[in-house]
DNA sequence: CGCGAGCTTGACGTTGTTCAACTAGAGTGG
DNA sequence: CCACTCTAGTTGAACAACGTCAAGCTCGCG
């Protein structure tokens, strides 16, 4: 019966039409896209991919907010990045081992659009625009993650937690104040940091009056004092 | 003088060949790359590209050795990977930005092949297999920026150690004794360590006997222990 | 021989984690 | 409606990991 709240129908005509790259495919390979795909509603806390799994198809997410995610050592978890709606998601096993490298989980109910990844590749063979396109997608998606391993490896604690909510304040949220989907635990997976160092440098800032924290409610209220947090480590 | 002893002349054709994406390319491809070439010789610490230029060129690297790094915040740089003779390097700015955004610099004398960028989109563009071979290639790379990722992240000082030993091992010199042409502050900058703390670690392998280190030449002695240290972090 | 750069070592300080206890809020069942 | 429980969040104190600093060392090289 909740579910059923959640369910919904997909078209990838429009679906896609959100993601860039599918801007460039004509309406036929759009159909094709159309034809071979599968539609899953999933619950918060659900996987939606499995790190080392086979890659048979590509994710349009559709709806609501996802992680992408490593799984290190003992249980350590790394969060890559969030997605919500509109995002495509391509690991680096396509070319490659067509293995999934990292796993994406739910964090509020979602829907995923899984396209055959057959199907993909045909396309990325016929139409060069889009093939680059793409490209050009993983290539950003690439350079980002330089970024993380300079916010993770050369900063401390003050400037990761001023990256992840740069983050969720610019990129994934839009607002200024938001209310968070993601738990304490989420944002030291973020950060490579304990919980309690997350919630430590979050009553720091707030103490400084740098932002404001009631529960999920986060709102930067020096947001240039945040940047140069950001940009000293 | 000395410059002259390592000065090299390059045919594409046989350089590039070394290289598995450049092996599904036709003669005249090869040649066109052959037309837009240019060949440097570098000295040992001397920079090829700088972070943040345009990115003109690809390189294929024909012969020394050299390091791709990060440049960090107030003067830490992070050395990503270290590329040897008949390894090219394509960065994260084709398709998008169009610059580096990372720095390479000489370890050895060495010699570097630029490819003019035009020459290399326009073959992209005509030779599918090629353009897949080489997206294939990115991927690869990708894949062990992510495990570098849980390394620097998850992993303590004597894990972290023994990845870099490893990669030297396994995958820069081929030989167990092997002769490092790095500097033990290039081991810290691989691993987001201190130089003082590689050090360190290095002394308690060797006095565990896991490995025998005299100056620049390195022999692992307990290849079991050493990939055990890896995993377990 | 002397110089300088890289290497090594120990003492010390800082940063961030771990552990344990406590709190607050959201169901759940009687 | 009130215990009861469960989970997420919070706090402080003890601890471990790692970096910094300062000094001394080695070795190649002029």
């Amino acid at each position: 019966m909740l579910m059923s709240q959640h369910r919904v129908d997909c078209d990838c005509i429009h679906c896609l039409a959100k993601n860039p790259p599918f801007s460039y495919l004509t309406h036929d390979e759009l159909e094709i896209l159309d034809q071979n795909k599968t539609i899953v509603n999933y619950n918060p806390g659900e996987i939606i991919v499995k790190q080392g799994s086979s890659m048979t198809h590509l994710i349009s997410f559709y709806s609501g907010l996802a992680k992408i995610y490593l799984e290190g050592i003992n249980g350590h978890n790394l969060i890559l990045q969030l997605i919500k709606g509109g995002d495509f998601v391509i690991g680096p096993g396509i070319y490659t081992d067509f293995k999934h490298h990292t796993s994406i989980s739910a964090i509020t109910h979602s829907t995923a659009c899984f396209i055959d990844i057959h199907a993909y590749l045909e396309i990325m063979n016929q139409n060069h625009a889009f093939a680059k396109q793409s490209h050009k997608a993983e290539n950003i998606k690439k350079i980002s993650a330089l970024e993380k391993i300079v916010s993770l490896t050369q900063k401390q604690m003050p400037g990761r937690i001023a990256d992840v909510l740069l983050y969720l304040h610019d990129i994934i949220y839009g607002t200024n104040p938001f209310k968070i989907d993601i738990s304490r635990r989420d944002l030291a997976d973020m950060t490579a940091l304990s919980k309690e160092s997350v919630i430590r440098i979050l009553k720091q800032f707030k103490d400084e009056e740098i932002i404001d924290v009631k529960g999920s409610k986060i709102e930067i209220l020096d947001l240039a004092a945040m940047r140069h947090f950001s940009e000293v480590g």
